[in-house]
DNA sequence: TTGAAAGCGGTACCAG
DNA sequence: CTGGTACCGCTTTCAA
């Protein structure tokens, strides 16, 4: 492997200084360097393959154009991976390289990681989680421009911006669209309590009711857990040896793998989705609601969306003007909501025509 | 933020110069500083919290202990992200650092993001991918010490060794399991031919019927895809309206969502599972084979352990002495392959009492 | 218009 | 045992 060559190399071969190398390189040689000594960079330059090295210039300018991604399990867990994805296509479409460093849910490794960037200059810092979640903020990322994706900084006073998506009008909108069909008796699978977008998507659910002039009936939203057995016990609870006049013509559910239990509950009783129930799943999680059996109707979570605009905000700040602090004290409310998109499949249906309600 | 301590800044505090700064914080100050500077600088570089700038050093030692991760979908797909769990988990024990870049199935990007990465000086590169593939090894990687993990080198004359699962044995031991159990007509959902997993998961299917003695049936293993719609569309194919005399009375999936679209097959069906029919996963899913209803049997692909092989061997290579390129060429095989682990739930039991076979 | 030199933060060699 | 100095690769200022 021969050494890559170096800003010293190119100016060898164009019989000129480093000096001169750097000026012409970095756009600065028009006034500085003769018209012909600057072709002759530019070639030897294209000749030699030339780039100036990363490391040297970090050293040098003390930034480095890299954005530390510190997730609690984005990388390891199935889940939300297209925050990153989204963050990093504006990243490199901004000439910034990502550098992600999972902790798997130590939290005791938020800090070290966040020391690890810092101590490696990252221009800037993400925190990223899987679901919508309270962040005690590490200290670290107080000192250089911060932003926090699906996460809440949790101190009496919040410091960082966060970029979160709507739930509210998630549970709203996912509610209005059944209530569309004509569904009245709405069940309601809301996740756990331990999560905050649960109560948040029950109060959009609740909304919905409200505004359609319906009376909420609180006892229709459950809090139970977030997986397939959850959904398949939730849905036997409401649905096993009831008469159909007491059943709920629909199920929504806070995600999809909920919904994949309900699902799998009215197979096991025979009911047809959507003829009988409909059922509504919560994400859009990649090959799951879209290769369900029928594939459901779902909300999905602006994963990507959420990213790349907690990225464009960072960015910002980070090759930001001075005053971005001031500002920030200003207008902005440190808060930024990306909306759901509600995706209709086949899970969802008008209610059964001899519905008692 | 005020700007670090430098090892000039601990010198002037300690009354000493930068040199013995770096010796004796090096290890190399006995025989070379007196004591009682030494207890001074230690001191000196405890109160003002010390440590050296790694930029600085990566441009001084040419060597950043940096690894780059680069993947082709590991962050952003909801699969296999065990894989980076367990190499970092090695890399951090052994005081390197790992880098993730995501090239989201582009592999136009792969050059590029390799590139990136050398530019930056990583000692070391890994390539993980979603599911076992052979890959067209980026040129760079070439260039320092590199690993695959979960793919393998396309080249007529591979380069680079490999960490891969065994797929045939655990093909095969699944199978076995299912002939323990008493199933003799077993069907087997072997997801898609673009995969080469899938032939050698059927290598080890048909191989497990051969030392059993028993006949294998070239008509009973279906090549169609990974999704849930695909086991469900199978299964169906294979247990609806079929007499229970001609039906499997197991299946066998080549990962846990198909297995999910065969037990919702066979609760449209009603048949009771295990009861009727046994219905093995493969991959262990996190939150899925676990948490389904009824919960899976599934061959758990090792991925930690094949993460932490791979970067193990990558850190050796990485910090290693002058002769590892001889060596490799005589007892390495370039290949390590890890055991998947047969993980026994609720999906499997006894051949029905009354089966015909 | 050009090149020499300083400095970013370290390490390592070499006189003293 | 100690401190001065060169160097890693680059940018930028300053004299010539």
């Amino acid at each position: 492997m021969q050494r890559k060559a170096t800003a010293l190399d190119v100016a060898k071969r164009a019989g000129v200084s480093r000096s001169a190398v750097s000026l012409v390189l970095n756009g600065r040689g028009d006034g500085n360097v003769a018209k012909e000594s600057q072709d002759r960079i530019r070639q030897a330059a294209a000749e030699l393959n030339y780039s100036p090295n990363p490391i040297a210039l970090s050293l040098r300018n003390q930034r480095t154009r890299v954005i530390g991604i510190v997730s609690d399990e984005v990388v390891t867990s199935p889940f939300d991976g297209n925050i990153i994805g989204g963050a990093d296509d504006v990243a490199r479409s901004r000439g910034f390289v990502t550098v992600v460093m999972d902790t798997e849910l130590d939290s005791s490794r938020d800090a070290s990681a966040v020391e690890t960037l810092l101590d490696r200059q990252v221009d800037g810092l993400m925190y990223v989680t899987v679901g919508l979640k309270p962040l005690d903020v590490p200290q670290g990322m107080l000192r250089v421009p911060s932003i926090l994706a699906n996460c809440i900084d949790n101190a009496p006073v919040p410091r960082l911006h966060h970029v979160i998506p709507d739930e509210v009008s998630g549970g709203r909108e996912a509610t209005e669209h059944l209530l569309g069909l004509g569904h009245r008796d709405i069940a309601f699978l809301a996740g756990a309590q331990s999560s905050p977008a649960a109560p948040l998507r029950v109060q959009g659910f609740q909304s919905a009711f409200s505004a359609a002039g319906l009376p909420v009936r609180g006892d229709r939203a459950f809090l139970a857990g977030w997986d397939i057995d959850t959904g398949f016990h939730g849905a036997m609870k409401l649905l096993d040896g009831v008469s159909p006049a007491e059943r709920p013509t629909a199920i929504m559910c806070a995600n999809d793998r909920l919904a994949v239990g309900v699902v799998l509950a009215a197979a096991r009783l025979g009911l047809s989705v959507p003829r009988d129930l409909s059922i509504m799943g919560y994400d859009d999680e990649f090959r799951i609601a879209n290769t369900m059996v029928p594939a459901l109707t779902t909300m999905a979570l602006p994963l990507r969306e959420m990213g790349a605009a907690a990225m464009t905000k960072l960015l910002d700040a980070v090759e930001g003007t001075v005053e971005e602090e001031a500002d920030q004290d200003a207008g902005d409310p440190l808060e930024t909501m990306v909306p759901c998109r509600l995706v209709i499949r086949e899970s969802t249906g008008p209610v059964p025509p001899g519905s008692p309600k």
